[in-house]
DNA sequence: CTGAAAGCGCTTACAG
DNA sequence: CTGAAAGCGCTTACAG
């Protein structure tokens, strides 16, 4: 038989007090009552397994608990990642986690969120997905003071809330690494769909290029899609080009194993014929062959950008926390500095 | 202003119908009522911006059109890529994903159930943690008729829902693999802390050897803490001893660059020194310098058996929604046959 | 056929 | 101080 689950109004039956009482009980809300019924009320409910209905507690108190999160993609680590520190401290703060997956589609994003809304969501955490579609509807969901915040990816100058990555200053730092190397040429690798983190990463590639007089024009800048094929295409055009004194700037870590692919195609390796640094560690599914033989073009490891995927969750956790509560709804707009994980080059690989 | 969302009432007012008419309009229910006023009643809708309250609708329903989905883990791509196509599935049915993690931890794992049955979840897919605590308490659950079912982890002879891989015959097909590459000796590296997929790994182990007289005493297997230290460790002892015509049969992906660590430090390599399978493609973390030099222990890829994700997550769904629509609740348990990846032994990597 | 009214399970303002 | 009653936003059995 599907059990019914026990509510107030049995407690109350059961020790014989209004469900008000019940309620306040256990709730731990000041009422006068005998010691004896309210330790009555507390065993009773006990014994009787009550746990609060949420569903009804959400209705009347017009707050669920839960809060949902938008991310566009599960294919990385990256996102997966992000989403269990989240998971993990929202549930810490006795908040449920609602997730969805737009799969980078401003329409699936906004029926999404339409969902949660539709759900009482007491906040909003989005990665938004590719184009600025949506623009507008965040706004529209922020102003009606939602707690709302976008997170690894934002739009600048729209005055909404956003906890993102300096990819300016991670990509700038990056060119240094590459200065230091040597390198007197940069050429970027970058993904044809744009958005406002790696356009930052853009800007941040070419002002510290030109801070210090290494070589950066148009010329230099490729675009690509992302998947293997694509940027292994794009990357043979790059690598049949002079590599004298070059470093390979990449956007993303998607961008790598096309670009290994090609390198591997025409024996160059990493160092000796070409300089390499890009954002964020790789992840290599070792699955078919054709990836080892890849990775094998790495004589030694380069360094790597890394953004700061705890550093990101703890703010949007705090943020989440005092805008939950209080009233405060000021703007929050932070960039968290990505961090460079050093590679080894001059040692023994 | 916290804007407040329009309700049947409002659009009932504005129109000057009954709340009721409103309600049957706009769910397409049966409703005896003049073209203009129901046409009045959906452009109203529309205008107003009205989206039902699902909160409501869960209260009066006793279903919320959600369901929750606990892992154990989300550090690895396993899970991930389990839980992506899971809530695409689970929202093309329009069905709300609450996900949590137990981190494997039966303590968290029973209390995120809790808070699940609490928010009125309409069914639960759980991948459960380490142990055997749960057993009685999942019991309860699918006795009260709650859509119930468990994923990748199962519990035999307990009379539980569940979708799984088939590792005894994955496993066994393992060893074929082992077999046709003149492997005599099998040592099999497993996790300290068992549960009855890995033990139908290694019964499936077990048993083709014993099939095909390929000998394996208690003696060749070593289990181990799954952390890459742990794991290292153990693996030095293997690789100290005899390893002619052996191959060692990885129970997870977990184990692999602890072995490959160890086979490192002895200067050894697959499949020169040893031969290697293991189930499911693993990933690495492309983050550290000793990431790549461990890799090179691979000098020509292996074979890998591989769980059938797609084919649990299109069961879940079928299940679900049978289970879910109909009244239908009978026992369902159902194995998934495991893939083998080809690695490339005789080509050049 | 139709629409007012009950009720899902809570919390809390308010009448007594 | 206390507990009955209202109300959150829906759906649907039922009285008219």
């Amino acid at each position: 038989m599907l059990v019914k689950r026990v509510c107030l109004k049995d407690i109350a039956e059961e020790v014989n007090v209004s469900q008000t009482a019940v309620s306040k009980v256990l709730n731990g809300l000041p009422i006068r009552i005998g010691q004896e019924k309210r330790e009555k009320i507390i065993e009773t409910a006990q014994r009787l397994g009550y746990s609060p209905n949420m569903i009804a507690r959400g209705l009347r108190n017009q707050k669920t608990k839960s809060i949902g999160i938008v991310i566009p993609d599960m294919s990385t680590l990256f996102y997966p990642e992000l989403l269990r520190s989240l998971e993990i401290k929202l549930s810490s703060y006795g908040y449920q986690t609602l997730i969805c997956n737009s799969e980078d589609d401003p329409v699936n994003e906004r029926e999404h969120i339409e969902t949660l809304l539709s759900r009482s969501v007491d906040g909003l955490v989005v990665a938004p997905a590719a184009g600025r579609d949506n623009i507008d509807y965040f706004k529209e969901i922020q102003e009606s003071r939602k707690t709302f915040v976008l997170i690894d990816r934002y739009f600048a100058g729209e005055g909404l809330n956003f906890i993102v990555t300096d990819n300016k200053q991670g990509a700038g730092a990056g060119v240094g690494i590459l200065a230091d190397q040597g390198v007197a040429r940069i050429i970027y690798l970058g993904n044809r769909v744009r958005n406002q983190p790696i356009d930052d990463r853009l800007t941040g590639v070419r002002e510290e290029a030109a801070r210090r007089s290494i070589g950066f024009t148009t010329e230099q800048i490729f675009l690509t899609e992302t998947d293997r094929e694509s940027a292994g295409a794009t990357c043979r055009r790059i690598l049949g080009g002079n590599l004298k004194d070059t470093g390979i700037f990449l956007e993303s870590n998607r961008l790598l194993m096309g670009l290994l692919d090609a390198a591997r195609e025409k024996g160059l390796q990493i160092p000796d014929d070409f300089h390499v640094i890009g954002f964020d560690p790789f992840i290599a599914e070792m699955a078919y062959p054709a990836d080892y033989a890849s990775l094998r073009v790495i004589r030694q490891p380069f360094s790597l950008i890394r953004q700061d995927i705890a550093g990101m969750v703890q703010a949007v956790g705090e943020y989440l926390v005092s805008s939950l509560n209080k009233q405060s709804n000021r703007l929050l707009q932070r960039m968290l500095p990505a961090e460079i994980i050093p590679g080894n080059y001059g040692q023994d690989a």
